[in-house]
DNA sequence: AGAATTAGTTAGCATAGCTAACTATATTTC
DNA sequence: GAAATATAGTTAGCTATGCTAACTAATTCT
């Protein structure tokens, strides 16, 4: 990676991580939320249904589990997507729970959410080398890898 | 990034670095969000006190372009953070405008919110190898320049 | 002086996060 | 089999953040 100036403590170069991870984290979801707005769907329904469509139908609580949110959090934010008919309800055997998953009407949403993000992202990407798009893919599969290992 | 399957459309890939990018963001935050809970500081608090603290005092507009949101939003951060005294305001000779400084306290609770991320990510990362970690900071400077480029 | 612009606030709406307390159903225990 | 316990989800109520529209006050332009 280069040079570096001078051989730097882990921990303040975690300190620094931590900061660009963080405000990172923090701009392109205002970015991205612009984008879909126009969608009237907010960050945290997009989520959600994202893991109903590619991971199947859930119960609240595993799909709560999923999106590391307290159970009251989700039940609000799938009556959100009930109410747009994003997301429909299955009765199961247990009275309790219930089974959730994307309606057509949602996947549809999802893949037109994709697709506005994906433009705002190709144009950001378009200035970069193909080296750049290199690491651009290497940090996005970085960044998931790390966010598995914060649980602890 | 060893072998890939076959060659990928560039829009495929972009798509899929979309959605991991947008996930992260989510998660990262709500992770993030969890220790500084205990602060009683918001993360768009914690952000814009941020900037205060490491690139000076700024208007109430500048601080709203910095960090992406409207004059209206910012104005109420900034009212949060000024009830628990983490900035203060300054008067300016156009008295329109305002100088929004960090507090002593205010630098001091960001010092603190820096040392939980810090060991949540330090945690984090031991687990990885040097390899690993030069990967995070690669990634962590690659998502700063990706964001500076989304603006368009 | 009067008009237009600029800075910031207020009001009102929606989403999203939490805890505490509730209902309804299942399971365990006696 | 009845009572106690545990589990799934909801409701109520709080806070924080995002927005637009409409407002006040101060400055600048004509």
């Amino acid at each position: 990676m280069a040079k570096r100036k001078s051989k730097k403590s882990p921990e303040a170069e975690a300190y620094r991580i931590g900061d660009l991870l963080h405000s990172a984290a923090i701009h392109l979801l205002r970015k991205v939320r612009a984008q879909d707005r126009s969608a009237g769907i907010g960050p945290a329904q997009l989520s959600a249904l994202s893991v109903l469509v590619f991971a199947g139908p859930r119960s609240l609580k595993e799909l709560a589990e999923a999106e590391q949110v307290r159970p009251p959090t989700m039940s609000r934010i799938v009556v959100g997507l009930e109410r747009t008919r994003l997301v429909r309800r299955k009765a199961t055997d247990d009275k309790r729970r219930m089974l959730l998953e994307a309606t057509a009407r949602g996947a549809k949403i999802l893949r037109e959410g994709r697709r506005r993000r994906v433009e705002m992202l190709v144009r950001a990407l378009q200035g970069l080398s193909e080296e750049e798009q290199r690491e651009a893919a290497a940090a996005a599969e970085f960044m998931r890898k790390l966010i598995g290992r914060l649980g602890s």
